[in-house]
DNA sequence: AACAATCATCGTAATATTGCGATCAATAAG
DNA sequence: CTTATTGATCGCAATATTACGATGATTGTT
């Protein structure tokens, strides 16, 4: 079917996966990284720092923006994308939440036999 | 075209957005929560606690599998699936890489002005 | 050997994502 | 007013993802 069955899972499971998507492709990591690291870009440095066409770019911004993690503001005829601190915070926090969920070991766990294949 | 165009970009952001699919659906933070927390899991308890038929429990846990996260045993006729403490360790200090490299707050960027509508 | 249980895999359908060129809207420049 | 420039949006094509039922393979049980 292709549709997640979003609503049937746990909202901060879904929260997670909402950022995660967001990050899901090496362009949209590349953006933040170069937002993260320049602190303020216009987005004709950001198209021209990848090697995508600008429509594709653009559509990369939106998905950004849309999760949230970054805010865009018209300066005459080009607009200058950054990084929302807050939703990043709340990012941070999101991520490392589930990271630090694991105890860092996993003792008895999976008495080393087989492998399963797959 | 809806292939990434994944070998054009920096391994470090190939990296993240490899971690990052992983994550991008709620089904599978649900199951690496479960593992997490219980630190042992038999595929059949997972099964039992998400919406999902087996079989999509299956595919989601082969995608975690691929990615590197977990790793399952066969133990019978049944499989224990288990965190991969040393890929989860790195899928850790990835994520934190990437969202540390933003120093917290963007001082003079982007003037508040009108807000890009998208 | 026959059967049940467990889980992977296959086939299929629905939907989402990725990417591009073309076009549109808005502002700036002449 | 006309023309660039910038960036969003539309429409399309190719591919990926999500989900399920059915089927297979493996192991345990009778």
């Amino acid at each position: 079917m292709g549709l997640s069955k979003t609503e049937a899972f746990k909202a901060s499971d879904t929260r997670v996966a909402r950022y995660a998507k967001a990050l899901a492709h090496p362009a949209r990591v590349a953006i933040l990284r170069l937002l993260a690291g320049k602190r303020s870009c216009m987005c004709g440095d950001i198209v021209d720092e990848l090697p995508l066409a600008q429509s594709t770019v653009s559509q990369h911004l939106k998905e950004l923006k849309a999760a949230g993690l970054i805010q865009g503001d018209i300066t005459g005829t080009s607009v200058c994308y950054c990084i929302d601190p807050k939703e990043w915070a709340i990012a941070q926090r999101t991520f490392t939440g589930l990271m630090e969920s694991f105890p860092g070991s996993n003792p008895g766990c999976c008495a080393p036999m087989k492998k399963v294949k797959q």
